[in-house]
RNA sequence: GGAGGGGUGCCGGAGUGGUUAAUCGGAGCAGACUGUAAAUCUGCCGCCCAAAGGGCUACGUAGGUUCGAAUCCUACCCCCUCCA
């Protein structure tokens, strides 16, 4: 990650910038940007969604920049009306900080900590009243609301919106003023919201914001964008065998995509891949590896991403028996019924499907009799690569 | 205040008296195949009984009609849209 051009900046992985001009003339005025990335603590996890993002952060962190964190605790109570969610329930301050502690620890290991500056929303908005809101409200129409995607969406297909989602990019945008952003940062789907800022800043007298956004990271079912409600995200949290599996799971039509957003590789390089999977020549599942790779090497090192490595060739590609095997209760059980007792199994219809279809092993022989009785020291695998030794 | 629409399994969404544990799609799980945990194909996919098979619970809630109800009736709760 050294010699960052400008360019590549604001051209790798990059969706939109508004405006770009004045974006670049920022960066050459050589000034020190400060930077504007929110996050909601009522979903303290990221992903590799997010991740996309945090690169850039980063990225302009080495080119000297500062960022600033914002904590939403009070649009968290709204909730993005992007994501059409239900109703959030109402967190607690304790929640809200164990929230952002988990947050926090995700986000420094990819952005840099010591050129990062923290602030909660509540500073401003605690102190505000109801003439401050009605002055704020008063900026917009409805209609200007009602133009952007998914209001308009929801309202032409009947669904709800209520009148505290129309407050969100309000306040989002308020966000900008109280700490005179000049960018910021996030997936297509903010692009509403920066706009508004853009537009508040200006009217207050502030140089509006510049407009960064990043395309949405398609998930790991190949189809919607990643996101933790459809389960088809790979969090940064998660261990380095985790994500390498993970990663081995995307689509093959994703890898270059994936290899644009969430690494460095160079595009050249790039470019002979998809040539090599257009023709045929390249292997997709070694591109997979070097992508899983390049991402835990991010994430944690290098040495994690060659251990991950390791495992999944031995487990999944060889499957072979893992190292450590988790040991079960004590045998003498049915097979069913210890299926269920460790949790291999939700329910005994379920053990005994999975033992109907084949699914279960015992020392790597397959077993088709629900009343197997499991003897001591069993090595039982359920399905592809779950485990377990009884005692 | 008025009019209309709706609440079904993890999600979406059929079904309007029996043949419905409930079409279909998605998700999930398993199997086959594969240099990938990709793709593809096949199967499973409420719970319980060792099983052929049987039993129990289930379609917002509570009652009722009926030999039989997700489907009809009554009351209640909740959600949405439109007009004002």
């Amino acid at each position: 990650m050294t010699n960052l051009d400008i360019d590549y900046v604001l051209k790798r992985g990059v969706a939109e910038i508004i405006v770009e001009e004045e974006m670049r003339a920022l960066l050459r005025s050589g000034k020190k940007l400060r930077l504007k990335e929110g996050f909601d603590p009522s979903f303290p996890d990221i992903h590799l969604g997010h991740m996309v993002a945090l690169r850039k952060l980063r990225q302009f962190q080495e080119l000297g920049h500062q960022i600033v964190l914002i904590v939403a605790d009070w649009t968290a109570q709204i909730g993005d009306p992007s994501g059409m969610s239900v109703t959030r329930p109402m967190l607690t301050l304790e929640q809200v900080k164990a929230n952002a502690q988990t947050y926090m620890q995700q986000f420094f290991k990819i952005v840099d900590k010591k050129k990062t500056e923290i602030r909660w929303q509540s500073e401003w908005f605690g102190k505000f009243t109801l003439t401050d809101i009605i002055q704020l409200t008063s900026k917009f129409t409805v209609a200007q609301f009602l133009a952007r995607d998914d209001f308009s969406a929801r309202y032409k297909a009947e669904k709800p919106i209520a009148i505290t989602e129309l407050l969100y990019p309000l306040l989002v945008a308020y966000d900008s003023v109280a700490i005179k952003a000049d960018v910021e940062f996030g997936g297509t789907d903010q692009k509403f919201n920066f706009l508004v800022g853009r537009e508040l800043q200006s009217m207050v007298g502030q140089p509006p914001q510049q407009c960064f956004m990043v395309p949405l990271l398609v998930g790991t079912d190949g189809s919607q964008k990643m996101s933790k409600s459809l389960g088809n995200y790979i969090g940064v949290a998660e261990t380095p065998e985790q994500i390498y599996g993970k990663v081995m799971s995307v689509p093959d039509s994703l890898i270059i995509n994936y290899f644009e957003l969430l690494t460095d590789v160079p595009d050249e390089e790039l470019e002979q891949f998809k040539k090599g999977l257009d023709n045929t020549t390249a292997n997709p599942m070694t591109l997979k590896k070097r992508l899983a790779r390049e991402i835990i090497a991010q994430l944690y090192d290098r040495k994690a991403a060659a251990e991950a490595e390791g495992h999944f060739e031995r487990t999944v590609q060889r499957k072979e028996v893992p190292e450590k095997i988790a040991l079960g209760t004590k045998s003498g059980k049915s097979l069913q019924d210890y299926l269920v007792e460790n949790q291999l199994a939700k329910s005994k219809s379920e053990a005994r499907r999975l033992i109907d279809q084949g699914g279960v092993y015992i020392n790597d022989k397959r077993e088709k009799d629900v009343n197997y009785i499991v003897q001591k020291d069993d090595i039982i695998r359920a399905g592809k690569r779950r485990y377990i030794k009884s005692t």
